[in-house]
DNA sequence: GCCAACGTTGGC
DNA sequence: GCCAACGTTGGC
C-alpha cells in the first residue's frame, strides 16, 4: 500500500466536502507530473489531504476506492482526449487529529523533502513510507 | 497585492 | 529543437 498526498483548494473542493460528498471522483489533473503519480494510485492506496490558498495544512486522510481510469471530464473530440488524463475515486478515512501546517512540514526533517513542499504546484505527489509515519506522528501530538 | 516557480505556447 | 513570452498557481 503506497502513500499519496493531494493537494486541493478548500473553497473548490474540502475535505468537508469529501465527508458530506462519502467518496469523491478526483478529476480534472492536467499536468504531466501529477498524472504520472495518478496513473500509479491502487485501491487501497492512502492519500494525505493538504489544503491549499489560506489553510496551508494537510487535514485529512482519503483512501483510493478506485485506481486510475479515464478522466471523463475531458472533452470528447478535444485535443486533451490524447493526452491520457486519468483520475481516481477517493472516500475519506480520518480527519488528522490536529491539521499539520505547511510551517511544520517545512521546519521537519524528514517532512521538507515531501514535494509538495519543494514544489508547491505539484497536486498529486508521493508520499514515502517514512514521512508518511512522521506526518501521523505530528498530527497526533 | 506581489512575486517566484513552473508549465505551456508560439515564433524562429 | 530552442527559447522568449505569457499565464497560472500558491506562498508570503
Amino acid at each position: 500500500m503506497a502513500w499519496w498526498l493531494l493537494k486541493t483548494e478548500p473553497s473548490t473542493f474540502s475535505v468537508a466536502d469529501l465527508e458530506k460528498d462519502g467518496q469523491a471522483r478526483w478529476d480534472g489533473v492536467r499536468n504531466y507530473a501529477a498524472r504520472n503519480h495518478l496513473q500509479a494510485m491502487k485501491q487501497g492506496d492512502a492519500c494525505f489531504i493538504y489544503h491549499s490558498g489560506d489553510d496551508k495544512h494537510v487535514v485529512g486522510v482519503a483512501e483510493v476506492v478506485r485506481g486510475a481510469y479515464p478522466d471523463p471530464t475531458v472533452p470528447k473530440g478535444s485535443a486533451d482526449e490524447r493526452k491520457g488524463w486519468v483520475c481516481v475515486d477517493v472516500r475519506p478515512r480520518e480527519r488528522l487529529a490536529r491539521p499539520v501546517t505547511l510551517a511544520e512540514l517545512k521546519a521537519h526533517r524528514v517532512l521538507r523533502e515531501l514535494p509538495l513542499v519543494k514544489q508547491s504546484r505539484l497536486s498529486v505527489s508521493p508520499v514515502s513510507e517514512a514521512q508518511a509515519r512522521e506526518l501521523l506522528a505530528l498530527a497526533a501530538r
